[in-house]
DNA sequence: CCATATACCTGGCAGC
DNA sequence: TGCTGCCAGGTATATG
């Protein structure tokens, strides 16, 4: 589900209430991706300071100068329940405050929920410490971009989804950039020129502000921590649209396989 | 260092 | 209806 859109709409739909929320427990349910490397009871009475966002990570921080990690992984979300409602079979996480009760959600349990002692420390770093720039800030530019392209020799779909140059970019909004930026999926990165980096860092902006600006993509599941689904989907130029007309030229719209990942694309629209 | 495959886990859906 | 196989928004880890 979550891709930077989808968490940084949840992140959005969060910070009001979670800013300065008193955590009175922290309940976990069946394992997730990895264990929360500290007793839970650690986390009591601690003060939430700030909701941020690293790629697909939020992180809360906390007064005591520990954050906790939250990764969505495929099928997680999270929500703000009433204490008295019950946690289902898929809900694996509750963070108990007196603002309300934070719970994710996630039947696939591919996510995470990880404390870390302070963002420096080995547990954080270790989640934290390969990842690319962040799209949406200036250090993402066309040149570094570009720069750091010059070295990948994998096609660009693939370099986009690794996410050790710029984070952020899933599977769907990987196929809707390239898609933008008029390339070919299998292009390698290594061949861009500047002008066509150039062209991919503009899409790469513009089509997460704008699934952001949408509240994200709802395929089957996703909404913010209030229940609200995402927009961007009915946006998509070629993701999941196998078959059906490219909205620019008509052309039906091609699907492959990349790294065991589905790739949507237009041959007309992105010839090379 | 880089590139690719694999593993993790569950549910929904198409096809028989 | 029930079974089987395939597919799904991510990413650390192993292997070459």
């Amino acid at each position: 589900m979550p891709e930077l859109p989808e968490v940084e709409v949840t992140r959005l739909s969060l910070q009001g209430r979670l800013t300065g929320a008193r955590i009175q427990a922290l309940r976990l349910g069946k394992p997730l991706r990895w264990p929360l490397g500290v007793d839970p009871s650690a986390l009591a009475q601690r003060q939430v300071q700030t909701l941020a966002r690293r790629g697909k990570y939020l992180l809360l921080h906390l007064d005591d100068g520990a954050v906790l990690l939250l990764h969505l992984g495929m099928s997680g979300s999270l929500s703000l329940v009433q204490p008295d409602h019950p946690p289902g079979p898929h809900d694996h996480m509750d963070l108990l405050t007196d603002r309300g009760v934070l719970r994710l959600h996630d039947p696939r349990r591919f996510g995470a929920v990880v404390w870390a002692a302070s963002l420096q420390s080995p547990a954080a770093a270790k989640l934290l410490g390969g990842l690319g720039v962040e799209p949406l800030e200036d250090s993402f530019a066309p040149q570094m971009f570009h720069a750091a392209l010059k070295s990948r020799r994998s096609p660009i779909k693939q370099v986009l989804l690794a996410g050790d140059i710029v984070v952020g970019v899933g599977n769907i909004y990987a196929s809707e950039a390239l898609f933008r930026a008029g390339i070919r999926p299998t292009t390698r990165a290594h061949t861009l020129s500047l002008l066509r980096v150039t062209r991919l860092h503009d899409a790469v902006r513009q089509v997460l502000a704008q699934a952001v600006a949408l509240g994200g993509s709802t395929l089957r599941d996703f909404t913010d921590a209030h229940g609200v689904g995402g927009l961007f989907q009915a946006q998509a130029m070629v993701y999941d649209r196998l078959g059906e007309p490219c909205r620019i030229c008509a052309t039906p719209i091609r699907r492959m396989v990349q790294g065991q990942r589905a790739t949507y694309f237009c041959v007309q629209c992105q010839k090379r």
